[in-house]
DNA sequence: ATCCCGTCGG
DNA sequence: CCGACGGGAT
């Protein structure tokens, strides 16, 4: 039995019974999907049924005020849903004789239905041949056929959309989406899933390999880290100090100058940065303050300060990345941007 | 504290 | 492409 027939199988026993199926109104089957984006089964219900009875066609929605959605809302988060929803409901009032649109090239264009709402609204409404693909389906295919891309890049998406359009091919649309997506939700959960009682254990590349728990791949949402450096230019007799970057940190192996990092710009907590600074230029040093940059890095934002010191010492953890070089030297080493950019501009040079 | 999740707008 | 948008489950 294929994969598809398996799941459609299991559904049929296993499906809960929700008031939003066996309708093909897709009026109230797009009220269900949009209240269904983001939530979960149980905590949407009351809210559909509510929704349902107030406004029972598009139209009766349509002549609500926004307060009266958002009143009925309220609770449920994720607020814009709910004005998009009057707002759509009112074009359809006014432009589409209060009659819902079923084709997904149409569906697509209302305010509120991406790619997911469209294919569900259009399968179950019209059977129109369009592979949903939400949080279940991407687990389900992901673990089952073992994709190890991530679902969340460019590639992912495109290489899950294909292979979800050719599973539902020769398919009911309507029945085997609602069943891969009841299978994602029930069985083929995310956390701890019930594989030994799983239909298609079998089959499943996930099951097999030991891979249920890592699978779907997402790739982490990298926050971006905001950091300020505090460079130190000492130039003395045609030579300058500088600081052979270590492991561990951005600019491996490239030069820069003695460095001070701190948790905020040096003016906001002027109490580290000078601690820091005594210790390692001794108590006398005088600054003074030279160029700004604001440096973009894939994963840091950094604020870069540079400064002129005056009667410093140094005691700058005097291991072998700090050394004097000559400018003719530090021409010839390998520099991050930000520290070119600043001799460049401040035309240092011999 | 961390994860989950569709769409929009910048 | 990426952050904003909410609430609930774990």
């Amino acid at each position: 039995m294929s994969f598809q027939t398996e799941i459609v199988k299991w559904y049929l026993i296993n499906k809960r019974a929700l008031p939003w199926r066996d309708t093909t109104d897709a009026y109230v089957i797009w009220l269900s999907e949009i209240i269904l984006q983001q939530t979960r089964v149980e905590q949407g219900l009351p809210y559909f049924n509510n929704f349902l009875q107030s406004y029972p066609t598009v139209t009766d929605f349509a002549n609500a005020t926004e307060t009266q959605i958002l009143k009925l809302w309220q609770g449920l988060g994720y607020y814009s849903r709910g004005r998009n929803m009057l707002f759509t409901a009112r074009q359809i009032r006014d432009s589409h004789a209060g009659i819902f649109p079923r084709k997904y090239d149409d569906l697509i264009q209302l305010k509120g239905v991406g790619e997911y709402t469209a294919a569900a609204i259009s399968s179950f409404s019209a059977n129109e041949s369009k592979a949903v693909l939400d949080g279940n389906v991407f687990r389900v295919l992901s673990r089952y056929f073992g994709i190890e891309t991530a679902i969340n890049s460019t590639e992912g998406k495109k290489q899950f959309n294909e292979l979800a359009q050719a599973l539902i091919e020769d398919q009911q649309p309507s029945l085997y989406n609602q069943a891969i997506m009841e299978f994602g939700a029930l069985q083929c959960k995310p956390k701890s899933p019930d594989c030994g009682n799983c239909p298609v254990q079998s089959g499943c590349y996930a099951k097999t390999n030991d891979r249920v728990s890592l699978l779907p791949l997402k790739l982490k949402k990298l926050k971006k880290r905001t950091r300020y450096f505090n460079y130190f230019v000492c130039f003395d007799g045609g030579q300058l100090l500088v600081n052979k970057r270590t492991a561990g940190d951005v600019w491996q192996e490239l030069y820069d100058f003695p460095l001070i990092e701190t948790e905020n710009p040096y003016l906001e907590d002027q109490e580290q940065f000078l601690t820091k600074l005594k210790t390692n230029f001794g108590e006398a040093c005088i600054i003074a303050p030279l160029a700004k940059q604001k440096h973009l890095l894939t994963h840091q934002t950094i604020y870069v300060q540079f400064f002129a010191l005056d009667n410093y010492i140094i005691n700058f953890n005097m291991n072998a990345e700090i050394k004097w070089v000559s400018l003719a030297a530090f021409e010839e080493l390998p520099q991050p941007k930000v520290i070119t950019n600043f001799m460049i501009s401040n035309s240092i040079k011999q």
